[in-house]
DNA sequence: TTGTAGGCGTTATCAC
DNA sequence: GTGATAACGCCTACAA
């Protein structure tokens, strides 16, 4: 259909028009071209003036550089990703390095295929959320020598460099605390097939932390397919004495069924924190202007994304020469609020 | 630094494992590629074998065919904007279109930087907000000759196809729901420096329709800068006896406000609705479950991606020959529910 | 069904 | 400081 009409503007246009060499007008574009000062501005006016714009396709065959970072998320429909994402966006931006996104929708299977699609693009660095990689996501990554950074998780065998925390540690802390507390029937609510996530570690976590404090990890409560949603957190409220009629605490995976739940046990007239405490995980918006705010896990995404940019222009960047740390560890923090604030 | 080690294997490799030519393994690898049975399959195997990744720079070069589609958003960070780039990227994936993503921030200027940053990477279509456009940022697209697709309204002179809602009529419409209701002193709540932005067209469509009432539409609360947050709606809520005295509504240009506007109102024992009404704008799943849930403006953010991939496809894939409609109007509903439902 | 030739628009490299 | 030349890896166009 004749798309993509050619760009009748190409750098050889330019070059005659200035009359110079293309090489001289490559030069001219780049701040460390070596250009004298009349010429540059000589091209640099024609370039406006035509409206060149160059073509990187050209450039990335030519220089082996595709300027690309490729970025997958399980979804971009999440505070947490939205705000690493556009984070490391940000921060990439001034090295005019370009985040390629791809989303796994929390698939293994679909984030292989992902990976592979991307690849076709020789991306100079892949990130990708720590979780269950297929045996063929982590082969065509290995054969393809491209740097990768795994986040939200301080994976035990780290593909390459890693960024983001214990999910297991974190959760664990956060259940003593809501020991401390007082409760002591607590539940665990999280999704069904969550094997391949993160919110395996944090289930664990919350085992882990039952037991050694002599209490039962029993109750748990899986409902649905990751991502969970405040409307899930909400069905599961409405029935909650179902599941287990005697919970005094439910932890929630993330902030947002923890929201849903506590608005299904006010209409019911259970009082949160009196009767029943609430804790989440993520620290959404949401979660502090809740009636009564929210306990959560706090941490800040933009940090994922601002850590992740500047390991990567220290490892890919000319001149840098640093060499990135293996492992960084972002810090955490439990938001102790009004959901858990009862009366001991 | 040598980052991106070239990958070793190219078409040319499995050209000479295969015993064939170049051009014959690049028909093998495309589905309408003239290719025997027997080398197709020995070809894949050895693809697959040698670990062969095309390099789609080399590709888009020489097919003058990119296979991006550049997508501008205001942010990442907002449920339409995610929705509706998930959607576009999940109904392109079979073409094996690639969205290439951009965030505005809100600026015009930043958009502008952004169109000729990704006019370098040759797309082929280009997707953005209607909303302000520098000079030169229409002066690039025109240029470049690549499709435009303007989303979210519907523009007096569109730049080429445009797919959305008029959200003055929209506007308009809720406001009158919200007289019939018998609210009279409604206020409008919306960011500063707003011009640039479809929160403008929403203004006057409350502003119209309260005139044309005989209503006067001077209760207008500009606070922060796009997007509003739900902690700038709480702001607000804590004292908006400050700004009207006499409110007996408010009409908020998105739902995150209007949900910060009903925690606070509630803090200081307003009751939504009796005493104050609140409305929003974009079904956000925090207003369904809010108490009391939060009348608005509904639509969907996945039919505009959807909509929009379907235009794209059809204007740009070859063999489609059908010329997509220059105006898709999406449809919207008033989502009347217990934050206006007041007895009369 | 397969191959040959040439070029896509840029940059690396080396010479001047 | 500038230019000539040769890639970069693939695909279009045509020929066989």
């Amino acid at each position: 259909m004749d798309n993509l009409k050619k760009n009748p503007v190409t750098m050889e246009d330019v070059a005659q028009a200035a009359g110079v060499s293309r090489m001289t007008v490559s030069r001219a574009l780049r701040k460390d071209g070596l250009v004298s000062e009349g010429t540059r501005d000589r091209i640099l006016k024609l370039v406006e003036k035509m409206n060149y714009v160059p073509d990187q396709a050209a450039g990335s065959l030519s220089s082996q550089r595709s300027g690309f970072i490729a970025t997958l998320v399980p979804s971009i429909n999440n505070v947490h990703y939205a705000g690493m994402i556009q984070a490391l966006t940000e921060s990439l931006e001034s090295t005019g390095l370009q985040v390629l996104l791809g989303y796994t929708e929390y698939s293994a299977q679909r984030e292989e295929a992902l990976v592979e699609s991307l690849l076709t693009r020789r991306p100079e660095a892949i990130v990708l959320p720590f979780d269950g990689h297929t045996k063929r996501t982590l082969k065509l990554l290995k054969q393809s020598r491209v740097p990768v950074f795994q986040l939200w998780e301080i994976p035990d065998k780290p593909i390459g460099y890693s960024i983001g925390f214990s999910n297991h540690d974190v959760s664990y802390n956060m259940t003593q605390e809501l020991i401390t507390l007082g409760y002591r029937n607590i539940a665990f609510l999280c999704e069904t097939n969550d094997e391949w996530t993160r919110g395996a570690a944090r289930r664990s976590g919350f085992k882990a932390a039952m037991e050694n404090a002599g209490l039962s990890a029993h109750r748990m409560i899986r409902f649905g397919t990751p991502p969970m949603t405040i409307k899930d957190g909400h069905f599961v409220g409405k029935n909650l004495k179902q599941y287990y009629d005697d919970i005094d605490c439910v932890f929630c995976v993330s902030d947002a069924p923890a929201f849903g739940l506590i608005t299904a046990l006010k209409e019911q007239g259970i009082s949160v924190p009196e009767d029943i405490g609430i804790a989440g995980f993520g620290d959404f918006e949401v979660s502090r202007y809740s009636v009564p705010d929210i306990t959560t896990v706090k941490f800040s995404a933009r940090e994922f994304g601002r850590v992740t940019a500047e390991s990567i222009i220290s490892l890919i960047e000319p001149n840098q020469g640093k060499n990135p740390p293996k492992r960084h560890k972002i810090a955490v923090e439990n938001c102790m609020r009004g959901s858990t604030s009862r009366r001991r």
